[in-house]
DNA sequence: ATGCGCAAATTGACATATCAGTTTGGAAAA
DNA sequence: TTTTCCAAACTGATATGTCAATTTGCGCAT
């Protein structure tokens, strides 16, 4: 896994803030905490044993990534992604996963060539298993990785770390929801990976990049009709912060909620 | 202008940082800081009447997007890009500038067509007269502004504001310095920018991705030849400051210096 | 019962203070 | 003159404390 903001992985011991910065990002992609849900700096300061300061400085990192949203006084909340938004982050995909595959299919060694063949049969093999099996999460998850895998070793053997950083970074946001949709209602067309990468390791690059966009649209416009998500445009965040995990460092009491009944 | 990161304009007021962020990038867009130049940030929080902790918000934004590189204790200073990355930015730029020219083609207006032709032919017009004129910075930099434009522009009318920030955000490093390059040695074909808009305004978009294309891939094997930057990997920063201003707001004395003299 | 409004609690923003590495220039030694 | 080396100044990183804006829920009036 490469970095993704400066992670000070320069040999540098990594800051405080960018350990905060993996944690929520973790908790977000796993999909712990759900968009529109709001993020408490100081619960997250408290439960991670740090200052306010690292936490903040998490949040703006994420927030310019797109993952979070927040108003100056107000709050911070996971982000909810408009429709428009979603159709535009596909857009761009196709761009840079289509130039990605030109890149892929004139500069991969012939025996990354195998093994991206070989990814990909894995890949439909374990859909194929997925798309009998129900919902197993597990496997849901093992899925989504392999997938995101198998593009990401495309754009390494194009030869172009920009371009695989592009990559990487505009899928970020979308990916997640993206399986949980997709993946759940949906059972791809036979060697759907397989054939792509026929076309992606063959020795012509044009072709590659029309294959890899007729692969990267399959299914948005289906997608973008249904709107799952919360989709509000309002900021009543979710304060749905309460259990305070079990006192890990919590210093504040709730002392006024047992009035309450 | 579109903002960059979040600059909080959605009616609330700009946080600190923001306008920090603002300031510096527009001095290093403008090229009042040169590459490999150091920035000081308690320095800037005297000029800007602000504390440092703004400022370090506003470095370590401007060093996610590549514009600025520190080192933990020791400093900050203007990124020099490795010509490896030029190349990698390029290659990016293409595919988002292909893309945004396919989409151009397809979805502008007709009235929208009309002014992108009357923009590439002001250009070239800006383009000629600077390549006899010589050196006139005032006009060096109106060509820079109005070739920006016209590749935003096409951006925007391509109908997707995702692909528009990704191209605007993947060119600000790139674009300010190679055009301090390239436009000041090389004089472009005639009616370069005409030949392209007259194909992307047409109705062929896979015609208008390959003429962007070609255009975008104008030059750059000579631009990354030339290594007239600084080229450094060592950490030598240019602490080029000096005089503090006017006092602005040093609230520091350098007393124990006296006993140096 | 319902709508209105104020005040307490919660939020992120920021200043100040301090810390620990890094750089650097001049003194001391060769 | 040249080299070595050490301490002071400078660097960004982080903790702590305070503040203003916003949210929210309770009480009051209707």
């Amino acid at each position: 896994m490469s970095s993704h903001p400066q992670d000070g992985t320069t040999s540098f011991s990594a800051p405080l803030w960018n350990k905060a910065y993996f944690r929520i990002r973790e908790r977000i992609l796993r999909g712990e905490i759900s968009p529109g849900e709001a993020l408490s700096a100081r619960r997250l300061a408290a439960e991670f044993g740090m200052s306010l300061l690292p936490i903040s400085q998490a949040f703006r990192q994420l927030e310019s990534e797109k993952l979070l949203e927040s108003r100056p006084r107000a709050g911070t909340r996971v982000r909810i992604p408009q429709p428009e938004e979603i159709r535009g982050r596909c857009i761009v995909r196709e761009a840079l996963e289509a130039q990605s595959a030109r890149l892929c299919s004139a500069n991969a060694t012939m025996k990354e060539r195998v093994e991206l063949m070989r990814l990909a049969e894995q890949l439909d093999t374990l859909y194929d298993r997925f798309g009998r099996g129900g919902s197993d999460s597990e496997l849901q998850y093992a899925v989504h990785t392999l997938h995101f895998e198998l593009h990401m070793r495309i754009a390494e053997y194009a030869r172009c770390e920009e371009l695989k950083d592009a990559i990487e970074k505009n899928q970020v946001l979308i990916y997640n929801w993206f399986f949980d949709l997709a993946t759940n209602r949906r059972t791809l067309p036979a060697g759907f990976h397989a054939q792509l990468l026929q076309v992606v390791t063959g020795s012509d690059p044009i072709a590659a990049d029309e294959a890899m966009r007729s692969h990267v649209q399959y299914g948005v416009p289906e997608l973008l009709e249904q709107n799952v998500l919360p989709a509000s445009n309002d900021w009543r965040l979710r304060r749905s912060q309460s259990g305070d995990k079990d006192g890990h460092a919590s210093a504040k009491k709730p002392a006024s909620t047992i009035a309450a009944k």
